[in-house]
RNA sequence: GCAUCGGUGGCGAAGUGGCUAACGCGCAGGUCUGCAAAACCUGUAUACGCGGGUUCGAUCCCCGCCCGGUGCUCCA
């Protein structure tokens, strides 16, 4: 899916004496406390402004009646762990705080102040991480530096699968790896996935997948048109303002909260401008030169343009060939894979020879064998563009 | 039940207290073309869930209702 790797992939086995610190910290402000059998748990009530990331209030949510019994040692049923003592047969540190592993939150705080500092810009998570997690490191983090923790939360909310949670028992679970043996492309479903912004909820669908490979269709047949046809020196004044103003309006909206959605508009004004202005002779090669800076800088995030969705689909029918499950891949996908680059071409020229005599019939066989195949021909004053489908 | 997010044209999806409510996709007609494709133009008749309220004015603010997502126990 071209999804970039983090620069750092931090392990919580191996920063085991941060937390510990971090945990000793809060033990002498008090605000952790050890129980009979050697954990520790963090205080809720030295935290006051607990929930101020879900907006919680937990004042009406007084400790009841229903805590668990195995639970009774803490202060406060609400109270979470640091740092869980050893249980026979379990895995374990042996520390100053004894022994024992790690709670679940405590990992994170003391990994991202390793890495980013007491304070940093952005924390990110899944919707269902804001509370508790988020919020418990929130109130470990804070208390133990006095500093506010991440400046900002991005929580990506869930997709939906035909408008219900994907699962198994549902039947409509799948992976990237089945839709790329259906067929269709990385950068469809990666096009279809931002179509939305992450803070609402994509509904995902065979529909919008399809409309995906159509505007990427769109996007890279625009993008053809520009490398490979031929344009005047010079420049077009209005052009090089369209491209400017799409630029800065991709940017705004991206700055605005990553809206993808709104990001994609100015491209595709964009696009039409340029498209109207080659039809009439008046787009020149400093406009291009300048219109595919602004395709650079759009697939620079969203990388769905330049055409890298050959290896994605290969590793998947490696997969398949090896697991033997070809044959639950789709047939059309085995037909395309099939043809080379260099078959498709000699084709062409075939055809374009056949075009010169006049012998149509020949040419529109042709034509529409490689339509069988997925392959698209585009005839133009430039010559003929192929794409695959 | 409580909390929270959302319900915009045929579909997806931005956005705004008042100018013709982006953009994409689809469909129909037209221009171009040997025919196509691509591209462009035009259209898709009254698109802002429902009912109240605030306001000179609400799709946007407030209240209620309906529908959908998620959280509200543990574990990571």
């Amino acid at each position: 899916m071209r999804v970039e790797r983090p620069e750092i992939i931090a392990r919580a086995t191996e920063h085991i004496p941060r937390m510990v610190a971090l945990i000793q910290k809060l033990a002498e402000g008090g605000a952790a406390y050890q129980t009979e059998d050697g954990s520790w748990y963090f205080r809720l009530a030295a935290f006051p402004a607990y929930g101020k990331l879900s907006k919680k209030d937990l004042s009406g949510m007084q400790d009841g009646a229903r805590v668990d019994l195995d639970e009774y040692e803490k202060d406060s049923a609400r109270d979470f762990a640091l740092w869980k003592a050893a249980k026979p047969g379990e895995t374990f540190w042996e520390t100053p705080i004894g022994r024992g592993r790690p709670g679940w939150h405590i990992e994170c705080s003391a990994m991202a102040m390793e890495y980013l500092g007491d304070s940093f810009d952005l924390h990110a998570g899944g919707e269902d991480l804001m509370f508790p997690h988020h919020e418990n490191e929130i109130a470990q983090s804070e208390t133990a530096t006095h500093k506010p923790f991440a400046r900002h939360w991005m929580h990506v909310r869930f997709l939906l699968v035909d408008g219900r949670k994907m699962s198994k028992s549902e039947g409509n679970f799948f992976t990237l790896r089945d839709l790329l043996l259906k067929g269709y492309k990385a950068s469809a479903i990666r096009l279809a996935l931002v179509s939305v912004p992450y803070r609402h909820q994509l509904n995902f669908t065979f529909d919008g997948l399809a409309e995906a490979t159509n505007a990427i269709d769109r996007l890279r047949t625009f993008h053809l048109r520009l490398t490979q046809g031929n344009f005047a020196a010079g420049s077009n004044p209005a052009l090089q303002a369209a491209a400017q103003t799409a630029q800065s309006d991709y940017l705004a909206a991206l700055s605005n909260d990553l809206n993808t959605a709104e990001a994609r508009a100015p491209i595709f004004d964009l696009i039409r401008a340029s498209n109207t202005a080659i039809d009439q002779g008046q787009l020149f090669r400093d406009d291009r030169d300048a219109i595919l800076c602004v395709l650079a800088s759009f697939d620079a995030v969203f990388d769905v343009i330049e055409d890298r969705d050959a290896e994605p689909t290969h590793r998947a029918l490696e997969w398949a060939a090896q697991s033997g499950r070809l044959n639950e891949v789709a047939p059309e996908l085995l037909a395309r894979q099939a043809l080379t680059d260099e078959a498709i071409d000699a084709l062409v020229a075939e055809r374009t020879a056949a075009k010169k005599h006049r012998n149509f019939s020949r040419a529109d066989q042709i034509r529409n064998d490689l339509a069988q195949q997925g392959i698209v021909l585009e005839d133009s004053k430039d010559g003929v563009r192929w794409k695959r489908k």
